[in-house]
DNA sequence: ACCCCGATCGTA
DNA sequence: ACGATCGGGGTT
C-alpha cells in the first residue's frame, strides 16, 4: 500500500525536500523513474532564483502554493521541472535533474531538459497540483540513497550555496 | 519596439 | 568551445 507526497510534505523547507527526494520515486504514466539529483531555489537570499527579484508572470508559481509544478521553457527549446515548496506566499520551488528511469524502459535521464523532453512534460502542465493529479506525482515510498551536495549548475550567481543534491 | 540573455543540450 | 532558438523582462 503506497500513497503520494501531498501538500504537508512540499510544504517543508526547500533544502530539505530537495535532500529528501532523492531516492523517490517520480510518478508520470507510463514512466517511473528514481529521482537522482534535484537543486533548491529561493526567493529570499538568492540571486540564482527566478523569484530572486520579486513576482513576475512567469515566476508567480513559485509564490503560491506547495505541492504544485513550476514548468519554464529555457533556452527556447527546452521545459524545466519544478515542485513549488513552502508556504504560499513564500517563493521556493525544487528543480529535477536527474532521473533514474524503472519502466516502460530502463534509463538515465541525466539533465532537466532531456527528463521533460522524455517525459513529455511541457508548460502546458504548469500549475498542476501534485497532489491530486494522477499525471504527475511522487510516491511516498523511499529508496535511501546516499548523496552528495555541490554548487547549482548553469547559474552566474549563488554559486557559493551548496544546494544541489546528487545521488552518488 | 528593441535588446539581452538564460536553472540546457548536442555537436565540434 | 559554440550555436540553436525564443520568451520573459527590463529599457527606450
Amino acid at each position: 500500500m503506497t500513497g503520494r507526497l501531498g501538500a504537508a510534505y512540499f510544504a517543508q523547507p526547500t533544502l530539505a525536500v530537495a535532500a529528501d527526494l532523492i531516492g523517490r520515486t517520480l510518478v508520470r504514466p507510463p514512466f517511473y523513474g528514481i529521482i537522482t539529483e534535484t537543486e533548491a531555489y529561493r526567493g529570499q537570499d538568492d540571486p540564482a532564483s527566478h523569484a530572486g527579484k520579486g513576482q513576475t508572470p512567469r515566476n508567480r508559481m513559485m509564490f503560491g502554493a506547495p505541492a504544485h509544478a513550476y514548468i519554464y521553457l529555457i533556452y527556447g527549446m527546452y521545459h524545466c521541472l519544478n515542485f513549488v515548496t513552502e508556504a504560499a506566499g513564500q517563493p521556493a520551488a525544487v528543480l529535477i535533474r536527474g532521473l533514474q528511469l524503472t519502466s516502460p524502459t530502463p534509463q538515465t535521464l541525466d539533465g532537466p531538459g532531456k527528463l521533460c523532453r522524455a517525459l513529455n512534460i511541457t508548460r502546458a502542465e504548469n500549475g498542476l497540483d501534485i497532489s491530486s493529479s494522477s499525471a504527475l506525482y511522487v510516491g511516498d515510498e523511499k529508496i535511501p540513497l546516499p548523496y552528495t551536495t555541490t554548487p547549482r549548475i548553469g547559474i552566474k550567481q549563488g554559486t557559493d550555496k551548496l544546494w544541489r543534491f546528487v545521488a552518488a
